[in-house]
DNA sequence: CTAAATCCTAGCGGCCCGGTCGGATTTCCC
DNA sequence: GGGAAATCCGACCGGGCCGCTAGGATTTAG
């Protein structure tokens, strides 16, 4: 109930992309979307804001595809989902105008902080925390990793 | 985009309860609606679930009201929030069945892992410790520093 | 020139959210 | 007993976002 599969696929491509890069050419969005399972015409949206967001770089044209847009070490979870699906916020009153100050729609009447605000700002660091601690080299070699299983499987258990 | 105000109401609501729970008699939703400049119909459907998690008492007929179901030390806010929206989860595809194992609709094919598994327990984790780690005292006792205007209660005129 | 790919815009069904409404029921007070 | 005060209950409803599709325009390698 937190993200929408914006992040979900947004993630999974960013990982899938980073096990492809291997210095080679960009890699066509069909091939992720059918290694992934996913809808290539879906896909195109989400890989359009990640682009915006400078997380990939494109080519176009015929042999073209995606790149990620720098290492895979300096890419966060909170650049790629904040990318996808807007600022990051508890509450939808919950935002951040500048320098880290918060406010709700119930505070019009000046300086009242409201009981929620407490709750919220606990909620968001623990959010961000995450996700920022998060950088997509650690997940792409936790999909390494997972990916050489069905050799263990294959051993038996 | 996390929480929808359910949750921030329902707070209001526990956090105001909290304020006036000082062992007099229960107090009206209409007086809580009106002080939190709430819409007291909208309320009542989730002053109802509080009620179903045993957050709340209710006592009917006139001279009625709600009071806290436990002390204000005792109430965690994931309870209140589990309570109003749900479980708690980063994604749709990520829930616990049982004993906290977690699993993507996308799993279909056995034991593989996928890679936003990592991530999704690690932001889930974040939001069930801010959550299960403040106390609706806490809050009680955030509100009351800001502003000290008591509340009436329905025996006290 | 053609095929392959990215890019762009529009649309659409379904679900939940926020809120309203009307009433049924319970209980206190006179 | 008869209001009046309050909790309860279920149905409804407009709007917005989500997930996804469709159709094309544009760029580029071979």
């Amino acid at each position: 109930m937190l993200f929408s599969t914006k992040a979900e696929y947004g993630i999974r491509l960013m990982v899938a992309l980073g096990r492809a890069d291997d210095g080679g050419g960009p890699v066509a969005l069909a091939s992720l979307a059918e290694a992934e399972a996913l809808p290539l015409s879906y896909l195109e949206h989400l890989v359009a804001k990640l682009r915006e967001a400078g997380l990939v770089s494109s080519t176009r044209g015929a042999h073209g595809g995606y790149r990620l847009g720098r290492p895979s070490g300096e890419i966060t979870m909170q650049q790629v989902v904040e990318s996808l699906e807007g600022p990051i916020t508890p509450m939808d009153c919950f935002e951040q105008n500048g320098q880290g100050r918060v406010l709700c729609s119930h505070e019009h009447d000046a300086d009242r902080a409201c009981a929620t605000k407490l709750l919220w700002t606990r909620v968001q660091g623990g959010i961000t925390r995450a996700l920022a601690g998060t950088t997509l080299a650690e997940l792409v070699e936790f999909a390494e990793r997972g990916e050489r299983r069905p050799l263990k499987t294959a051993v038996a258990r």
